[in-house]
DNA sequence: CCCCTTAGTATCTATAGGATACCGATGATT
DNA sequence: AATCATCGGTATCCTATAGATACTAAGGGG
């Protein structure tokens, strides 16, 4: 039932809500945080950029969003002293880590969103009444 | 600024909230999808399985995420008419396509967990006044 | 003096998630 | 025969999170 590897992390496991292999896995897969990882793929980018990239977020929620990968060690915030004033955000060697596995995710996403679209309308026919079989 | 590739799903773009991608993307990064997944790798599991092996998540988000995975076509209910109610739940095969990005996600947030509980540790430890800077 | 910019905060509301209780059907138990 | 246990959910209530919107600070320029 459960793969023990040999290799790093043995004893982290994701179905524990106790492990913080959970926690971090659910970091990643919040709502905003991995569209804001990918913007930062290229390089630092202020936060006003950030809003406009990561349409269609408010500034309370990607003000949070920042913190907490920040606080992850995902990446940095740079604040240089001018008016008006300007933060970038960056991505440390973690997060830029975290890039390969994401894209994984993100053209399995985009190549397979036609048979998900197929599936939602076959769903939703088939409780519309006009359902072909029963 | 945009990388458009030549294979498939040129026209999928995660950051446009208009485009299905992102739904998709976002469902996959749906707290509680993504693990129900991993549970049904090896075959069929039945309802209250599954409440066993996705700790600790309640039966009334266990039935939403369970419709919504059925609805986008990554897994199969079926019902077995026996008292008491047997229901098993499957991935499709679209559903297993999906276990290979979500291992490799899966195995960078196990294997990066001290990584970011140090990056924890150190940011928290700068705001408790006990910095060892400034 | 007022307006422009940027990077957020403050405040309020809407929606989603979580805790808990309950239901329907039936076989086993008492 | 009445009760209990099982299983797959619903119904109800409450809270936590997300979202919308307005506002602030700190200057520079007109």
């Amino acid at each position: 039932m459960e793969t023990l590897l040999p290799g790093p992390g043995p004893s982290a496991d994701i179905m524990d809500p106790l492990c913080p292999s959970r926690v971090v896995f659910q970091r990643i897969g919040d709502k905003w945080a991995s569209l804001v990882v990918q913007v930062l793929a290229d390089g630092p980018v202020r936060f006003s950029e950030l809003r406009k990239h990561v349409h269609v977020i408010t500034p309370k929620v990607l003000t949070q969003t920042l913190r907490t990968l920040e606080r992850d060690g995902l990446i940095t915030r740079t604040v240089f002293a001018q008016v008006p004033p300007r933060v970038d955000y960056q991505l440390t060697a973690l997060g830029e880590s975290l890039l390969g596995p994401l894209t994984v995710l993100r053209d399995w996403a985009e190549s397979n969103v036609p048979s998900i679209l197929d599936a939602r309308d076959a769903y939703d026919d088939a409780r519309d009444g006009t359902l072909p079989e029963g």
